[in-house]
RNA sequence: GGGCGCAUAGCUCAGCUGGUAGAGCGACACCCUUACAAGGUGUUGGUCGGGGGUUCGAGUCCCUCUGCGCCCACCA
């Protein structure tokens, strides 16, 4: 036991304590414990490509406040942490930081130096560097991060196992994302396509539906007229991207649109500009309403026309390049005068093409009008900056329910197994899958990320066999098929005619940090381990990743082990700025969480956070973080008054009237924490804990603590038990959310750490009458207002007290006389039956006038 | 267009299975009271978004309208 402090403080306890569960190994895993003495979590490996932000610091709380109250329920709580250090994020860091780009033809640069470490200047253009050095700084900026990361979420107390960390690029990792896709591919989960695919033309790569928004920005109608080549006029369509014109291959209106009718049989125009001759079709998804109600098809303008382009077996007449400028060759374009136009527009990108084919139909004659404006919605990938474009590409996918309805009812289902908190975020679940459109696209033409683990044999022309990839042996993982060879080929046979080639892509950062439960728990690698965390008890993440995060382990789980991955789905809300706005950027630049740590202190951020309700967007409030700094110091100071008395000798017991009435409200409060902690809400074990807990330190403190003060009667020990009692619960009620401060004031009187004590209950907890201390502590509170009112101190002597109460409170009355005339200061207490409630109190100080209302107080 | 959530005191929110409106912050007044002045005591403040219904009784259940937010779809 250590001494009490003379003036508690919250200064540095946050470094200490970390340092001391550190050491003492407070938060390990005990892996012998059984599977139905584990709790299991499955926590987000945060993107290591910026910092961390109090959105961060929210949502982790929640996920910490909740293993801390199933370790002191006495589980072994498995807690893992790692870092989604590989994909684009990072990539994209990395050439911000440093200043370059990565270019995989260009060789290695043995001990190459970057130009910049941070900030490169504006002007500065990136410099061009091979695959390896590329990664390699990779590897050194995220290492740096992380650093920074581990030491922001130490200070915020989480109770992680620090020797289960993992980094989504590691071996481990890598091993396990090619393991689990092997997996997939062998039972024909995974497959390849070359198909229309969304792709962005800045990082060059394709990207899933589930990273894809609407962005609304401004475009313009162009109404362009088609030629018939019956003579027979023109054919007027509206579009927004009169560029795609030298890739139409057709023209498509509403099976039923009379306007068009005569056009379904045959009929042919020649697109402006460039003649090529395109047929006119019909096509259901044709909406009569827009524009003039006949579209151009293009391929690809939009996923319309990709589905347009598949229905009705359309050809492909591709424009746009994978880096978004259009292409030399265009061997459809057969007119003269429309290969030299085409000509002007090879190499421009969209915008450019843009501009130059309205100037060319202007001039043609072949634009009616003027181009009219409008915002409106348009397809970005989430991280890029252009439009997406529509670009036919060899990718990977892993079905997802998306094309196939059977698949997708199970999927939903998967969710029934879950238990969602709050319930109504199952909704969001089931309405991503039912509208789901497609599989999941797993393939990045990138580099920093888990390489696609297979290799494809070359005929004799040097062209890849993509039917039946060669693959590796589990043991061998993992591999990188650019380096490593194939069994039964050698290194020479490499890129050559007859030999193999290796799959240039990686796999998308979520194909491995949807494995997260099998990376944790060491699936494959520790059977014995898996065994006892999976499927793990909870999974804690944000809502906003529900389509991307939470389903595409959803689906691993699915196919790998036909069951969901976790029993409860914890969601937390978004932090929003305190006008109630989405947090910006540049807010959550200037409120970091470390500048609220220093502020504040850890456990009155946690505090914060802790009071916001599972699943609600939160507003972040400075105020609520004042309040939690408030309670951690009464926490300190009333620790410390209890304390002060010392330890009242063995076998003293509580008996007093008063002192049990207190206990029984604290063992209310203790069932209800429970019940609330067991259905995920801690909020509102937090909040029963808080409430009795200032009601404790203001009334009854108050009240006793003249009683206490008197020494070693039975009555000033029972006062004694009963607060060490109290204080002993709240200490645990509260060490979930205040883990720091918990920790200071147990150490002050307690062996070992009060999060490795048991979670309180009420077995042991003495009967008492509960609304004993209602009543008396009724009247105390009339003494007060009548000492308040009459601007005096409270310690001013009062010369009488004079209830009225009913006879059925009278013993009530006369359990908290001594108290009351103690804590009040009171002369004399009278008491009268009558029907209802009444006290008047009279002060020594004053006159009393007979018949002088001002002085009497009543109900 | 489909789905979900929210609407309670000036502000932030609680009010779980229907039983006479709560907390904190703020504001105001008072008190240097020996655990705590980064404290304490008290006061003020709401026809629970509008309308209708069920019920002895509705903030709470049902219908409807309005406003706000989020997700998804559409986006020639």
């Amino acid at each position: 036991m250590t001494t009490i402090p003379e003036k508690p403080s919250l200064d540095g306890i946050e470094a200490r304590w970390s340092q001391q569960w550190d050491a003492d190994g407070t938060y390990a895993f005990d892996r012998s414990a059984t599977r139905d003495q584990v709790f299991s979590i499955d926590t987000p490996p945060p993107t290591v490509s910026g910092s961390l932000h109090v959105g961060h610091v929210f949502s982790y709380t929640h996920t910490d406040i909740i293993a801390r109250y199933q370790r002191m329920t006495g589980k072994s709580v498995f807690y893992p942490i790692g870092w989604d250090d590989n994909g684009l994020a990072t990539e994209r860091r990395v050439q911000n930081f440093y200043g370059v780009r990565c270019d995989p033809s260009i060789a290695y640069e043995v001990g190459f130096e970057p130009p910049f470490r941070g900030d490169p200047p504006k002007d500065h253009r990136a410099i061009a560097i091979s695959r390896p050095n590329f990664i390699e700084l990779c590897e050194q900026l995220t290492a740096q991060d992380e650093e920074i990361f581990e030491a922001v979420l130490r200070q915020l107390g989480l109770s992680y196992d620090w020797s289960l960390l993992y980094t989504t690029i590691d071996d481990h990792c890598r091993a396990t994302s090619q393991r689990a896709f092997l997996r997939n591919l062998a039972r024909g989960e995974a497959y390849t396509r070359d198909a229309p695919t969304l792709w962005d033309v800045d990082y060059k790569t394709a990207v899933a539906q589930a990273e894809m928004e609407d962005r609304e920005i401004g475009g313009a109608y162009h109404q362009i007229a088609f030629h018939r080549t019956d003579g027979q006029g023109d054919v007027v369509i509206d579009t927004t991207r009169p560029e795609l014109l030298p890739s139409c291959v057709a023209l498509v209106a509403h099976p039923s649109d009379a306007r068009y009718q005569a056009l379904f049989d045959g009929a042919t125009v020649t697109t402006p500009l460039f003649g090529v001759e395109v047929p006119v079709l019909a096509h259901h998804l044709a909406d009569p309403d827009k524009g003039t109600g006949i579209a151009m098809i293009c391929t690809f303008g939009d996923t319309t026309d990709v589905t347009w382009w598949r229905e009705l077996n359309l050809p492909s007449r591709a424009v746009v390049a994978r880096d978004g400028r259009f292409v030399a060759d265009t061997p459809w374009i057969t007119d003269a005068d429309g290969s030299t136009r085409y000509a002007e527009l090879a190499g421009r990108s969209s915008k450019q093409a843009q501009k130059q084919i309205v100037e060319m139909l202007r001039t043609s004659g072949e634009m009616l009008g003027e181009p009219r404006p409008i915002q409106h919605p348009v397809k970005f990938y989430e991280r890029g900056e252009r439009p997406l474009e529509i670009v036919a590409s060899r990718q990977w996918y892993i079905r997802n329910g998306g094309r196939e309805p059977e698949l997708r009812a199970d999927l939903v289902a998967r969710g029934d197994e879950i238990t969602w908190h709050p319930a109504h975020m199952q909704h969001r679940y089931t309405n991503w899958v039912e509208g789901l459109n497609g599989d999941w696209l797993i393939s990045r033409q990138r580099f920093f990320g888990v390489p696609v683990p297979v290799w494809y044999r070359l005929d004799a022309d040097a062209n890849p066999d993509y039917d039946s990839p060669l693959v590796p042996a589990e043991a061998d993982l993992p591999i990188d098929p650019s380096t490593d060879v194939p069994a039964g080929f050698a290194a020479e046979q490499r890129g050559v005619p007859g030999g193999f080639v290796g799959d240039p892509d990686v796999m998308d950062t979520w194909a491995t940090s949807s494995l997260t439960p099998q990376i944790a728990g060491r699936w494959e690698v520790d059977d014995d381990l898996f065994q006892r965390v999976f499927p793990m008890d909870m999974r804690a993440q944000a809502h906003d990743i529900i389509r991307t995060w939470l389903f595409s382990t959803a689906v691993r789980s699915h196919w790998e082990h036909g069951t969901a991955p976790w029993r409860h789905a914890a969601l937390s809300g978004w932090i929003l700025d305190p006008d109630r706005k989405k947090m910006s950027k540049s807010k959550g630049n200037v409120v970091t969480p470390a500048t609220l740590f220093d502020q504040y202190g850890t456990d009155a951020v946690r505090y914060w956070s802790g009071s916001a309700r599972p699943g609600v967007d939160t507003a972040l409030a400075e105020d609520q973080m004042k309040v939690g700094r408030k309670l951690a110091m009464k926490l300190l100071n009333v620790s410390k008054f209890v304390l002060g008395f010392g330890e009242p000798a063995a076998g003293t017991e509580v008996t007093e009237p008063v002192d049990l009435s207190m206990l029984a409200r604290l063992a209310a409060v203790v069932d209800e924490c429970s019940t609330a902690f067991a259905g995920f809400d801690y909020a509102r074990s937090l909040e029963r804990t808080e409430a009795f807990f200032w009601w404790f330190c203001d009334d009854y403190v108050e009240l006793v603590k003249s009683r206490a003060y008197r020494g070693t009667d039975t009555g000033a020990a029972s006062a004694q038990q009963a607060l060490r009692g109290a204080l002993n619960t709240l200490q645990r009620l509260f060490a979930p959310f205040l883990p720091f401060t918990t920790e200071e004031v147990w150490s002050w009187w307690q062996q070992g750490s009060v999060h490795r004590a048991a979670w309180p209950t009420t077995a042991a907890m003495p009967n008492g009458d509960a609304a004993l201390l209602d009543v008396v502590l009724g009247v105390l509170a009339h003494v007060r207002r009548a000492k308040t009112e009459a601007k005096v101190t409270q310690r001013a002597e009062v010369a009488l007290v004079a209830i009225t109460a009913p006879a059925n409170v009278h013993a009530a009355l006369q359990a908290g006389f001594a108290d009351l005339t103690e804590a009040g200061s009171i002369a004399s207490i009278t008491v009268e039956t009558g029907d209802e409630m009444g006290v008047a109190v009279v002060l020594a100080t004053e006159t009393v006038i007979p018949g002088d209302a001002e002085t009497l107080h009543s109900l």
